[in-house]
DNA sequence: ATGATGTTTGTAATCGATTTCATGAAATCG
DNA sequence: CGATTTCATGAAATCGATTACAAACATCAT
């Protein structure tokens, strides 16, 4: 391979005036600016990424931690960022934690070792204790989710109410026993109940414990907790779920039950998933703008790099959530 | 940031014997290697990749290009990378070509400026003579892609049997008038085009070139395809799709317009996609295991960059495909 | 005691760029 | 026209690691 140092003594000049080419600064005369440039062609030269990156301190790449590629809703956020990423010459490293706390802190390893300028969260297994120490070593931003003590840039959608709007929605549809479908016990996940509970309240509505469901990811998960649901002897009328694929699994599983979709069961889903206006009914659901989010993250993180902004204080950033009513509720 | 020189003096060693214990050499005393470790800690020292990479000339980093993020099938090739990856102490650099030959170049480009060891295609837009010259810079692997002039490793499904399977099933399901709809001209559509009219020559039928529609990528496609298909004099029984999105669009655009499927349509999908059997009815699609071809990619690439294998000889793996009958044929 | 062998450690070169500083030439100014 | 500024270029230091080679020392067989 040619390097920088080959080009130099082809032309008779030295590294310097090659460098100044490459970087198209000034100060370099037409005429030798030309003969760079043929003498680069002619030797097949490319500047090696490594030592720039060594010499300039900067990498130009950004880790997204993500906990699974197959997730719809995570790839739209991924899309969002990479979009902006590129705008600025940035890469971007997949970084799929698979929900697991050590995963995650090993993927904090290439901001320590300089692997990557910062890291983006679009979801967090660990403590903020744990993540906090990593923040010296660069700019982390947290896109999709919140925690209240990070000392760091968030962007997130407001879940409250997005989950309060869908809560009414299935109130004002006449529904008076409501099951609840959660996630994990994360920030976003509380920030769902709170608004569920809000609207519940709200409406002088009681919620049932045996009514509230953890840990409902998957498809499988839907029809699990769908077929509780139906062995209830005080059966809800509607469900809230966390997720377009657990709501789809779910109408699914009504249907197959013989049960009627929204009439004798509304399903709300979460996401607005491309499956969400497949399925038969089309889902009612709440819309997240994950590309926005991802976009936002993205240029956050490049307003840090470029100093133009606090990367170790908190801010927060709110997208609004908006309600998208089909044929499930 | 703590250096290698700064650990050195601070135990009054030398930057080598620090560099010993970092990469876990042998030659190195026990008291000696326990103090570095200390003084490691201590100053909260971190090797720097940027420096390794360039004295390695590795940076332990594939760039794998991918149409679109968005697309479920092509995650799932990327999950299968990521697994075999990860198992190798790689990291994955995301590529959106966005199908564009451009940017699919451009990306070509951290080849050259060796930012990667290596690129994997899931998809391919430019000519092999575009490509080829790339070579030269390090493993090229084709995965899910065939071309019959690169002389590079392929791993790809095979594709010819699984739209022979496809068609052969419609026909068996009586059906003499078969639409067919294809994505882009590329080596894997050839392929398709190839198994469906081997089928479709087996069983002596003819197929009417109005009945054969290019470009069908997204749902929104499967719909116009859909409306095409309806407004045509002789209409076709069937459809050949190129993917379960186009599919699920037309089977949802068929209800719409109270056409019974399969009865008065039967519609094949391809991929399996998760959707394909949340849809109602289920899609009769084609399996295509899409982790398992990214996960031998990434393995052969290994194997390449090892040197247990010649990275610029053509080679071809093909796995196999399988129908999965539901409810649409 | 002699030489062979193996362990532990250090010196200095190297990977391939960028950048500071210095120098001479050319352009500009009063 | 002399002083000052700007332009064009190069020498050499630097970024932070790894490694070939050499040296000092210990171990062991003969």
């Amino acid at each position: 391979m040619a390097t920088i140092a080959d080009v130099a003594s082809y032309t008779g000049l030295s590294r310097a005036t090659v460098s100044r080419v490459i970087n198209d600064y000034p100060h370099v005369s037409k005429d030798k600016r030309e003969l760079v440039h043929e003498a680069m062609k002619e030797l097949g030269y490319f500047p090696n990424t490594s030592a720039r990156n060594l010499r300039n301190r900067r990498t130009n790449l950004v880790a997204v931690l993500i906990p699974r590629l197959t997730n719809p809703f995570f790839t739209l956020i991924l899309d969002g960022i990479e979009k902006v990423a590129e705008e600025n010459g940035f890469q971007l490293i997949i970084c799929q934690t698979k929900s697991s706390k050590k995963k995650e802190l090993e993927f904090l390893n290439l901001l320590q070792t300089k692997q990557v300028d910062g890291v983006i969260f679009t979801s967090i297994e660990n403590n903020w204790e744990e993540i906090q120490p990593y923040t010296a070593h660069g700019p982390i931003i947290l896109c999709n989710e919140y925690h209240h003590d990070a000392t760091v840039p968030m962007v997130r959608l407001n879940q409250v109410q997005g989950s309060y709007l869908g809560t009414k929605h299935l109130i004002e549809r006449g529904h008076q026993r409501l099951a609840y479908c959660m996630g994990s016990t994360s920030g976003l996940s509380n920030d769902r109940r709170k608004g569920f509970f809000q609207a519940v309240h709200e409406a002088g509505l009681e919620v049932k414990s045996e009514w509230i469901f953890h840990d409902t990811y998957t498809m499988e998960d839907g029809v699990k907790t769908f077929n509780k649901i139906l062995s209830l002897t005080e059966r809800p009328t509607a469900i809230f779920t966390g997720g377009d694929e657990v709501a789809a699994a779910m109408v699914k599983e009504a249907k197959r039950n013989g049960l009627d979709v929204p009439g004798e069961m509304a399903i709300l889903g979460f996401d607005d998933q491309p499956i969400a206006s497949m399925i038969e009914p089309e889902l009612t659901t709440i819309y997240q703008p994950g590309d926005e989010i991802g976009g936002r993250a993205m240029s956050i993180f490049m307003d840090c790099l470029k100093g133009k902004r606090d990367h170790v204080s908190k801010s927060v950033m709110e997208l609004p959530l908006s309600l998208v009513i089909r044929k499930s509720t």
